[in-house]
DNA sequence: GTCTATAGGATGATAGAC
DNA sequence: GTCTATCATCCTATAGAC
């Protein structure tokens, strides 16, 4: 998939590179679908896994939701092929498998929750975990990362023009769910 | 490509739909890379054609940015396929042609110059027409549609989730830029 | 500008021997 | 779990007649 994108996995292929026929692979995957299925399931677990470590080494707030999307950013910058599988679904009629996909929902409340924390510590208003803030936020790091992937994908997370802006995207938000009165940051960028 | 995901074009079925043999559209583009280039350029005019009507019906500044973008993702849901095509580049080894690839460059110019008529306008602070403030409002549409191919590609912008989040994305640009000492917007969504 | 014929591949998947 | 053989189909692209 990296070197072809995502559209370019094959089953001969595969196959070829682990040095067996194509029809042997049939034997544990039985179709190409099942190994989209299967990729996205490991990205999944991996990219929630370098999260959740992520995550452990911050306290609840917007600092620990600062470093989860930071973290997200730079493992998709990482796997590129893996993050377009994720993020963008190209494969026409491939929808991953109802277990894969409950494992995905699992990410919406993982943020909504971590959203909460940072509300109830005080650092973020109350409509900030809201539905439509939490698809906000997604909407904040889709964006950061298509554009990355679209525009410089071969670039790093420290140089890319768009992985910089991670930062100041979750400014936006959280400068505007920032509780009443409190202050409003200048643009850090 | 509507039909097979972008990857799906090939020369024989546009032929084959065209009414001709294969061989034929040889005739008429030169590989399957001429047809991605071509219909590259063709969306790229139809969504500035688009944009440009909405941007003529208001006077310069952030109604005029809102009418814009909208427009935008309004012409985007309406050719999913072309705008994977435009926005997400999916295809391994297509690159549009120079001459295509400077009318999309254009795009980044025609935006800066309206958040400067914004700036000038004294709707926003003069850095939200800064290189990283222009790619910010990108990541913003970018994300949103980003969101919405991926996740509700067969609902409309009035019922999409995300596509409703275009002006509440919006806002969040708008806030953080405001005029100091101006009204901070509460979160309309 | 269309056609036929063809080169020279690729693919997903199955059957059945070992 | 691997293999060979095979099916059925698709593709991009070229040559050359008309």
């Amino acid at each position: 998939m990296g070197e072809l994108g995502v559209g370019g996995l094959s089953v001969s292929e595969v196959a070829r590179r682990l040095g067996i026929r194509g029809p042997s692979l049939y034997k544990h995957f039985p179709s190409l679908h099942a190994l989209y299925d299967a990729l996205f399931a490991r990205g999944l677990a991996d990219s929630q896994r370098s999260v959740h470590v992520a995550l452990d080494q911050h306290p609840p707030g917007v600092d620990r939701l600062r470093a989860g999307s930071e973290r997200l950013i730079r493992w998709a910058v990482a796997n590129p092929a893996l993050a377009q599988l994720l993020f963008w679904r190209p494969v026409p009629g491939f929808e991953p498998s109802p277990e894969t996909f409950a494992a995905s929902e699992q990410d919406m409340q993982l943020l909504r929750q971590q959203l909460r924390l940072a509300v109830s510590a005080g650092e973020l208003r109350s409509e900030a975990s809201d539905d439509d803030a939490v698809r906000l936020l997604t909407v904040l790091m889709s964006g950061v990362l298509s554009q990355h992937l679209a525009n410089q994908p071969t670039r790093s997370y420290e140089s890319g023009d768009f992985t910089r802006l991670t930062r100041p995207a979750l400014d936006l938000f959280f400068t505007f769910y920032a509780p009443t009165g409190g202050p409003h940051a200048a643009p850090e960028h």
